[in-house]
DNA sequence: GTCCTCACG
DNA sequence: ACGTACGTGAGGACG
């Protein structure tokens, strides 16, 4: 018994262009589009995975003069081009799958269909317990599918690709006819997308309901010829299949897979080989496909030389030549690149390069402690692990690290490996886990052999060299997209801020958390039994889906709404069942302690240092709109909503002696769209210090200022939320539980008050539909590719965010030019005060009470005087011995 | 690894 | 006909 694999690929790569394409337009840094054959590979890669087939082969569409319906062409002729991005691919992926050693066959006058069903067919005669899988994107394959054959077609699932494996019996299932059938279908209703015409005025409903009914043409022709009466077939419909019976024949035959193509091969000639090392890294190198030579373990080639096999792809790199200096004044005027880690420090400067292993602290000093501009790769990085000798840095002035995210904030990675890779096409293999572990086992023995000297001295000096290329590009692309203001007066001075906002760290008072642990954990465990008992048997709340289980088919309450996998409990949901059935409250009970437990109690207790202080990430790279955040853990979303999560504040003190200082922008959002839009409405209301949400309120509800309620005024706030969003009527309806047509007319008025507002979403979308990006006051950039995407969902998206991007990231470019401001003036006054927390549109100070009221002074006014925009920016700060007290 | 849920701005 | 608010991170379940 053998598996046989087919692959449609021109279908598949068709499938794999648009599945990619709608979300991240692929391509090399040398220019090549690459989507296609990326989706291609993870497909097939998977196929080939879970299938294991013993022989393989990828068909593909060979139009030619001698074309077997070439008397029907005008039926095949006008099918849309393919689109220019794709067409270079398809050459490319027949290079991949010849290195790959996995047999390509196109033939003159057949498509890719016709040479599979020939495949298919003789591997079903071959032998009996063949199996053949045909993997495509087209429907038409169904007409194959048997006993012995497969069709698996892949789809898009929000991003996801999951696959669909047509038996028989699944087709009988979903279709109710026989694979057989679709030839009948095709006869009746044709196929548009292949010009096949069909009898006019028969779609899918009534081909479908024939052939159930009659199981093929024959068949209908047959008693439409011996009846009068026949049922299903009435009127119009009779007439019009009557006098189209050619018609309907021709289409079955056009849409009928030839299975005789002469191939002249044996599966022999499709087995599975190994593939070829040597061509398939180099091809994939071209492509830059990393995930794929470690996925396949492929190996740089023995013989050829590996700066030879960089030089072939990269245009932006050329090796320099340094002269090694062992004297480290030699480098220390003016601008250096350096490369840093525990092991190894090499520094160039000019034409001068200088390395040192295990580099002493006196010559750390010596080197950091200096004025002169630094380059490298993370700094903050350095200046954490600087600061733990006691060594501050100084000139730590272009992070390549920083600015490969300003140019493109998307990304999900900005490791050195990649942006060498991305500027210079260089790739670079990742050391595995094992080696590192190697590695850092030898350092911490302090026993490394000369090898691994000479080995970390290779690699150190390599990557500085190549820190120096790609800052060149880099700063060359900040200057001509107009980032570089923004790079070197905010983020890179920020950079610093947030290394010592992390080394700072916040206090915990350590016993209270873990007596609030004690606390949640006897409330989580009482209501855990409390909620058995009234179910009548156990099972695990914090399973979605065994709780659905129990609500919606053991109780028999009524489920509002499903997920893709099943029913769905979240709080809104359950919160519609709370009258139907008394396990529901206890259910969000213990769903909201549940998750102060195992989030904020068990999940912050151990990473409370030695020091008694949590020092949590503050990421710079991360979001798309330029906002920080913050992990392990994270303390951007400690509870404040609620008063028994709001407690959780309690636990994250001032040291005695001191304070917390924390001010917040006051709408701060609000304010910038007022800015931006220039909306006389809104700047207005700011100006003369009135509630928005009132006025909102007022406008949207028809009602004088003083008769709003607090309805009122809430709905109008989510109004006011939406709008900063990217408004649809169905979110906003979704958010305050009214109609879509409601919300509508909701935001119609809304408009009608600050047409200012709706002139700049207007031109917020066009702008991005024509540059391609969204930009914030600062000139920060965010590309949005999606905004022309064909597909309605995803361009609706996409404009949402480029309403929204100008407003959360101008706003996160002010608190972000605002805590550069303040740590500057805290240290020009030489205060001991810091800052510990920055949540968005709020900073917290740890504060010696002697210091307080000046550090509050300087605080709110460096927020509040970022920039003089068209409205006030306001910031308004309190004082207390802890998180609770203070904001 | 992905989904669901939920915490924050 | 479709399926939607913007931006994050973490824990637990499940395959």
């Amino acid at each position: 018994m053998s598996k046989i694999l087919g692959v449609d690929g021109n279908s598949i790569m068709n499938r794999a262009f648009y599945g990619i394409m709608g979300r991240n337009i692929m391509k090399t840094t040398t220019g090549i589009f690459t989507n296609a054959i990326y989706g291609f590979l993870a497909i097939l890669n998977k196929t080939i995975e879970d299938f294991k087939p013993d022989y393989i082969c990828v068909a593909f569409d060979l139009k030619a003069p001698t074309f077997r319906h070439q008397k029907y062409d005008q039926y095949k002729g006008t099918r849309k081009p393919m689109p220019e991005e794709l067409v270079p691919q398809m050459s490319l992926i027949k290079d991949v799958l010849k290195a790959m050693n996995i047999k390509i066959i196109e033939l003159e006058g057949y498509e890719a269909d016709d040479i599979l069903g020939t495949i298919s067919k003789m591997a079903e005669e071959e032998n009996d317990n063949n199996e053949v899988l045909l993997l495509t994107g087209d429907r038409d394959y169904f007409q194959l599918v048997s006993s012995k054959t497969t069709a698996r077609i892949p789809t898009t699932k929000q991003g996801n690709t999951e696959y669909t494996d047509y038996t028989p019996a699944l087709i009988e299932e979903k279709f109710g006819i026989k694979p057989i059938q679709f030839l009948e279908i095709k006869g009746l209703m044709g196929d548009a997308s292949d010009n096949i015409p069909g009898i006019p005025g028969v779609g899918e409903k009534t081909a479908f309901t024939l052939i159930q009914k009659y199981e093929n043409i024959d068949n209908i022709y047959d008693i439409l010829s011996k009846n009068e009466e026949v049922e299903g077939i009435k009127g119009k419909l009779r007439e019009k299949i009557e006098a189209n019976k050619d018609l309907a024949y021709l289409s079955k035959d056009l849409g009928t897979i030839f299975r005789e193509v002469p191939l002249n091969l044996t599966l022999d000639d499709i087995k599975v080989q190994e593939v070829n090392n040597d061509e398939l890294y180099s091809i994939f190198i071209k492509l830059q496909f990393k995930n794929y030579i470690e996925k396949y373990k492929l190996s740089a080639p023995e013989n050829s030389e590996k700066t030879e096999n960089e030089g072939a792809i990269s245009h932006a790199y050329k090796e320099k030549e340094f002269v090694e200096t062992s004297q480290l004044d030699e480098v220390l005027k003016g601008s250096s690149i350096y490369y840093y880690n525990e092991k190894s420090l090499a520094v160039i400067n000019d034409n001068k390069l200088f390395y040192t292993f295990n580099p002493s602290n006196e010559l750390l000093k010596k080197y950091f402690e200096t004025d002169s501009l630094k380059t490298s790769y993370d700094v903050k990085s350095t200046y954490i692990s600087l600061n733990a000798k006691e060594i501050i840095p100084r000139g730590l002035d272009f992070d390549i690290k920083i600015a490969s995210y300003l140019l493109n904030p998307t990304k999900n990675k900005y490791s050195i490996n990649d942006i060498i890779l991305e500027e210079l096409g260089i790739l670079i293999e990742e050391t595995s886990k094992k080696e590192a572990e190697q590695i850092s086992f030898l350092s911490t023995n302090n026993a490394e052999s000369t090898e691994d000297i000479a080995k970390e001295k290779e690699t150190a000096i390599s990557y500085v060299k190549y820190i120096e290329t790609c800052k060149t590009i880099l700063e060359e692309k900040l200057k001509s997209e107009e980032e570089y203001k923004l790079f070197h007066e905010i983020e890179m001075p920020f950079r610093l801020v947030l290394a010592r906002m992390q080394i700072a760290g916040v206090l915990v008072d350590k016993e209270m958390l873990q007596k609030y642990q004690k606390d949640l954990s006897q409330k989580v465990t009482n209501l855990n039994d409390e909620i058995m008992e009234i179910a009548g048997e156990p099972f695990n709340v914090n399973s979605p889906k065994q709780l659905g289980h129990i609500l919606f088919e053991v109780l028999h309450l009524y489920a509002p709404k499903k997920t893709k996998s099943g029913y769905s409990t979240d709080a809104e949901t359950l919160e519609k069942l709370r009258e139907d059935h008394p396990i529901i409250e206890k259910i969000l009970e213990y769903r909201t302690l549940a998750k102060l437990k195992s989030t904020y109690a068990d999940g912050l207790l151990p990473l409370v240092k030695d020091d008694g202080r949590i020092h949590a990430s503050f990421n710079q790279t991360v979001t798309a709109t330029g906002r920080i955040s913050c992990s392990d853990p994270n303390l951007q979303n400690i509870p404040i909503r609620t008063e028994i999560g709001r407690e959780f504040r309690k636990v994250f003190v001032a040291p005695k002696g001191y304070k917390f200082i924390d001010a917040d922008y006051s709408q701060i959002e609000l304010r910038v769209l007022a800015h931006i839009s220039n909306d006389q409405t809104m700047i207005n209301g700011f100006k003369e210090g009135l509630d928005v949400h009132q006025i909102t309120a007022s406008q949207v509800f028809e009602v004088p200022l003083e008769e709003v309620t607090k309805k009122m005024r809430s709905e109008a706030k989510a109004v006011n939320f939406g709008i900063v969003y990217g408004i649809s009527d169905f979110g906003l309806g979704a958010n305050i539980g009214i109609s879509r047509f409601k919300a509508k007319t909701y935001i119609e008025k809304y408009f009608l008050k600050y047409p200012g507002i709706k002139a700049f979403m207007n031109m917020a979308v066009e702008e991005c539909k024509l540059k391609g990006y969204s930009k914030t006051m600062w000139g920060r950039k965010r590309y949005v590719p999606e905004i022309n995407a064909k597909n309605y969902n995803i361009r609706q998206g996409a404009e949402r965010i480029a309403m929204n991007t100008p407003i959360q990231g101008s706003a996160a470019d002010i608190i972000k030019i605002a805590m550069v401001n303040v740590q500057k003036k805290l240290d020009e006054e030489n205060l001991k005060s810091k800052i510990v927390l920055q949540v968005h549109d709020e900073l917290v100070l740890e504060s010696p009470e002697n210091e307080v009221d000046k550090a509050k002074s300087i605080l709110v006014e460096e927020m509040q005087n970022v920039a003089k925009l068209k409205v006030p920016l306001v910031a308004e700060a309190e004082v207390g011995d802890n998180w609770y007290e203070a904001h």
